[in-house]
RNA sequence: GGUCCCGUAGCUCAACCGGAUAGAGCAACUGCCUUCUAAGCAGUAGGUUACAGGUUCGAAUCCUGUCGGGAUCACCA
C-alpha cells in the first residue's frame, strides 16, 4: 500500500466531487509535513484558489474535511495558511508496518529492492596510476562508486563494476627509472613496505633526484626550461618508456614486477576497505586502442585532418573547441583512447547505462567525449553518465602530491581504527570480546566513520576533509548509526531469552495506540523505496546517508522515550520488539549500500 | 580572457528541482545514567542564505548584474 499514492487519488477525487474540476494524480504534490505541525503529509493549496473560487485556507479546510470524510486514510487534519496537513490515521500506519514486515520475511528481496529490470550498467571507479599508492581524493572516489553499485543493484540492475588501471605511461618510468638507479634490487618484502607504497617512493625518488638536476643545470646557466627537457633524468625516462613501447625485454620484465608489486598493494588496501570490482581493465591493453574509431570518424566525415596531418573533431557547433584526436605522427592522446576503450566496453558488456566516477577536473573532457560518441552515432552514447566529483580539500588547502599534503589512503585507514579503539576502550563495554572481536570492531567502526564521512556530502561538491572532525563518533556519523544498530540487538537478545516471538507480524491490527515517534519511525520505513530509487537515479548515496541518519535519529527519540520492557501488555510489547527488528534491519540493509557495517555490539 | 561549478550558523554539511518560522552535526552553555548500551536524549544560544535588482500569492532555490573562491580551456593522463 503506498499512501501517498492513496492520498493522491483521493484528493483528486475531491477536486471532481466539490469542484468539478479534473485534476490527474500526478499533478498532485505533496510534501512532508514540518514536525512542528500536527501530520505527516501537506497539500498546499495556494496553486488551486482559481480552481476552487475559494482562498487558501478555506479551500485546504473543504478539501481536509472532504479527506477525513470520505476517504478511509486521513484521520484527522488540521490548516494552516494554505497548509493543508493530513494526519494519517494510526490503524493505516500499523497496516504499513505489516506490510513492510512481512515482505522483509516472505521475500526474495527486502523491503524496497527492486526485482531485475533487466537492465545492464557498468560502473566504472578507482581507476588509479601505478606509480603511487592510493590517496584521500582516490577513497573518495572508490566509496562513491561502491555504493553506487550496491544502490543500483538494489534497484534491480546488473551492475558490473570495473576498474581501469593506469598502468603505463612517462610518470610510470620514472618510478622505473629511480629505481633502477637507487632500488638496489630492493623488494617490497626485504624493505618491508606495501608494493604500491615502495613504487611511490621511487617516484618521490625520481622527482628529487630530477629537481636537482634541473638546478645544477640552470646555475650553470641553462634557462629552466631548457633544463627541464634536456634534464637526464627526464631523457632517461622518454627513453624507457619508448623501449617499453618497443617491447624491449629488460624493460618490460622490470615493467611487470613493479606494477605486480602495486596490484598487490592496492588489492591489499581494496580488501581492508571492504571493495571488490568485477573486472579490471589495464591501460597497456587499451592505449592503442581508438585509431580505428578515429579512422571512422574520419570517413564519415564527422573528424577532419589538418594540414600536419593531425585529425581533429570541430566541436564549434556544441558549444565547445576543436579538439585534437590524433597527433601527426599518428600517435595516440588521452581521448583516443577513451573513445577506442568505450567501443571495446561495450562490447564486453553491452550496458544500457555506463557511469565513470571520476573527478570534476576532467568535466571537459568526458563533455567532449560523449559529444563525440553521440557524433559518431553510438547506440550507447545517450546512456553514459560522468559522476563527477568534488575535489577533497584539505584545512590546509588543496592536496599536492609533489608537496607532499596527499593524505595517504593506508595511514588514514589505519589512523582511523586507532581512534575507534581508543574511543572503545575509553568506554569500556566490551572488555568480555577477544582480541579478534575487538580488532573487527575497531575495524568496522574506524572505516565505517570514514566511508560515511565522505559519502555524506553531496557527490557533485567539493567538500572539506578536517582530520579533527573526521575522528568524531558522535552526531551524524557512522559509529552513531552503527550504535543505534547495536542498542536494538540488545533489545532483541533480551526478547529472544524472554523467548518474544519476532516472526508474527500481524496480529498487531487491534493494537491502539502507536508512539508518535514509533508513527514517526514507520513513515521513513514506508519511504525506503522511494529513497532508494531517488539515490539510484540521481547517483547519489549521499541521499542514502541522509537517511540512514534520519532513521537512526529517529529512532534514538523513540528509544530514549519508551521503555519497551515496562510495556505490560504482551501484544504492546511483542510489537515493540518486532518494530525494533525491522528498525535493526533496514538499517543493516541501508548501512550495507554504502559499504558499511553494522556490530551487534560496540 | 572563454566555458563550467560553487558562495547557507564560528566550523562541516542539509533543505525532497518555487512553499510554512532555512534544518542537522561539531564547538559553547543547561538538564537527564540504580531501568533495554549516555558513542544517547531534551533544551538554550547562534542566519539580511556573498551583494544588488527582477519574476509571483511565495525565492536559498528561477533570471540579470556585481564581488569572492575553484576547476578547465595541453599534441599530459
Amino acid at each position: 500500500m503506498d499512501i501517498e499514492k492513496q492520498i493522491k487519488s483521493q484528493i483528486s477525487e475531491a477536486f471532481t466531487s466539490l469542484y468539478a474540476h479534473t485534476l490527474p494524480e500526478d499533478e498532485i504534490k505533496l510534501q512532508p509535513t514540518r514536525r512542528e505541525f500536527a501530520g505527516s503529509h501537506t497539500f498546499v493549496t495556494f496553486p488551486y484558489t482559481r480552481i476552487t473560487g475559494k482562498n487558501p485556507q478555506d479551500s485546504a479546510q473543504e478539501i481536509g474535511r472532504y479527506l477525513k470524510d470520505k476517504g478511509s486514510i486521513v484521520g484527522n487534519f488540521n490548516v494552516v495558511k494554505g497548509f493543508l496537513n493530513l494526519e494519517v490515521s494510526g490503524a493505516v500506519w500499523l497496516h504499513i508496518f505489516s506490510e513492510i514486515a512481512e515482505a522483509n520475511k516472505q521475500g526474495e528481496l527486502p523491503f524496497g529492492y527492486q526485482k531485475s529490470n533487466g537492465q545492464k550498467v557498468m560502473v566504472e571507479f578507482s581507476s588509479p596510476n601505478t606509480n603511487k599508492p592510493l590517496h584521500l581524493g582516490h577513497l573518495r572516489n572508490i566509496f562513491l562508486g561502491y555504493a553506487l553499485s550496491n544502490m543500483l543493484e538494489a534497484s534491480g540492475y546488473t551492475v558490473r563494476k570495473v576498474n581501469l588501471v593506469n598502468d603505463r605511461g612517462i610518470h610510470i618510468c620514472k618510478s622505473m627509472i629511480a629505481y633502477q638507479r637507487f632500488g638496489k634490487g630492493e623488494t617490497p618484502a626485504s624493505a618491508g613496505i606495501k608494493g604500491d607504497h615502495l613504487a611511490g617512493k621511487y617516484y618521490v625518488r625520481f622527482d628529487k633526484a630530477y629537481k636537482q638536476e634541473v638546478q645544477e643545470m640552470t646555475a650553470q646557466g641553462m634557462p629552466s626550461e631548457q633544463a627541464r627537457k634536456e634534464s637526464p633524468l627526464m631523457l632517461a625516462a622518454q627513453h624507457m618508456l619508448r623501449q617499453w613501447e618497443q617491447g624491449d625485454p629488460e624493460v618490460t620484465a622490470l615493467w611487470k614486477t613493479m606494477n605486480h608489486w602495486v596490484y598487490e598493494g592496492f588489492d591489499a588496501t581494496y580488501q581492508n576497505i571492504g571493495v571488490s570490482f568485477d573486472k579490471i581493465y589495464y591501460e597497456s591493453d587499451t592505449y592503442l586502442l581508438g585509431k580505428n574509431v578515429v579512422e571512422e570518424g574520419l570517413g564519415k566525415g564527422v573528424f577532419f585532418q589538418k594540414d600536419d596531418g593531425s585529425i581533429w573533431v570541430d566541436l564549434t557547433g556544441e558549444g565547445l573547441d576543436q579538439k585534437l584526436l590524433l597527433r601527426a605522427d599518428g600517435t595516440s592522446v588521452y581521448i583516443t583512447q577513451d573513445l577506442g576503450t568505450a567501443d571495446m566496453r561495450y562490447q564486453d558488456f553491452p550496458f544500457d547505462q555506463s557511469v565513470y566516477v571520476v573527478g570534476n577536473e576532467q568535466d571537459y573532457h568526458f563533455e567532449v567525449l560523449f559529444k563525440i560518441l553521440k557524433k559518431l552515432g553510438r547506440p550507447y552514447a545517450d546512456g553514459i553518465y560522468h559522476l563527477s566529483y568534488g575535489m577533497v580539500d584539505l584545512p590546509s588547502g588543496r592536496m599536492k602530491s609533489r608537496e607532499g599534503t596527499v593524505v595517504d589512503a593506508d595511514d588514514l585507514v589505519a589512523e582511523m581504527v586507532r581512534t575507534a579503539q581508543a574511543q572503545t576502550e575509553a568506554l569500556g563495554k566490551i572488555e568480555d570480546f577477544t582480541a579478534t572481536q575487538a580488532q573487527e570492531l575497531y575495524h568496522m567502526l574506524g572505516t565505517g566513520a570514514l566511508k560515511y564521512f565522505l559519502l555524506r556530502v553531496d557527490p557533485r561538491k567539493r567538500m572539506l576533509f578536517d582530520p579533527e572532525e573526521s575522528v568524531q563518533f558522535q552526531g551524524n556519523t557512522a559509529p552513531f548509526i552503527q550504535y543505534t544498530y547495536a542498542r536494538i540487538s540488545a533489545i532483541l537478545r533480551k526478547a529472544a531469552e524472554m523467548g518474544i516471538d519476532i516472526s508474527d507480524t500481524q496480529s498487531f491490527a487491534s493494537m491502539s495506540a502507536l508512539h508518535p515517534a514509533e508513527q514517526e519511525v514507520i513513515r521513513l520505513l514506508h519511504e525506503f523505496p522511494q529513497k532508494l530509487s531517488a539515490a539510484a537515479r540521481e547517483y547519489s548515496p549521499s541521499l542514502m546517508a541522509q537517511y540512514a541518519y534520519d532513521l537512526a535519529k529517529e529512532y534514538n527519540r523513540f528509544y530514549t522515550e519508551v521503555s519497551i520492557f515496562n510495556e505490560k501488555d504482551p501484544q504492546a510489547l511483542a510489537f515493540r520488539v518486532v518494530f525494533s527488528a525491522q528498525v535493526a534491519q533496514m538499517i543493516n540493509q541501508v548501512m550495507r549500500l554504502l559499504g558499511i557495517q553494522v556490530p551487534e555490539r560496540m
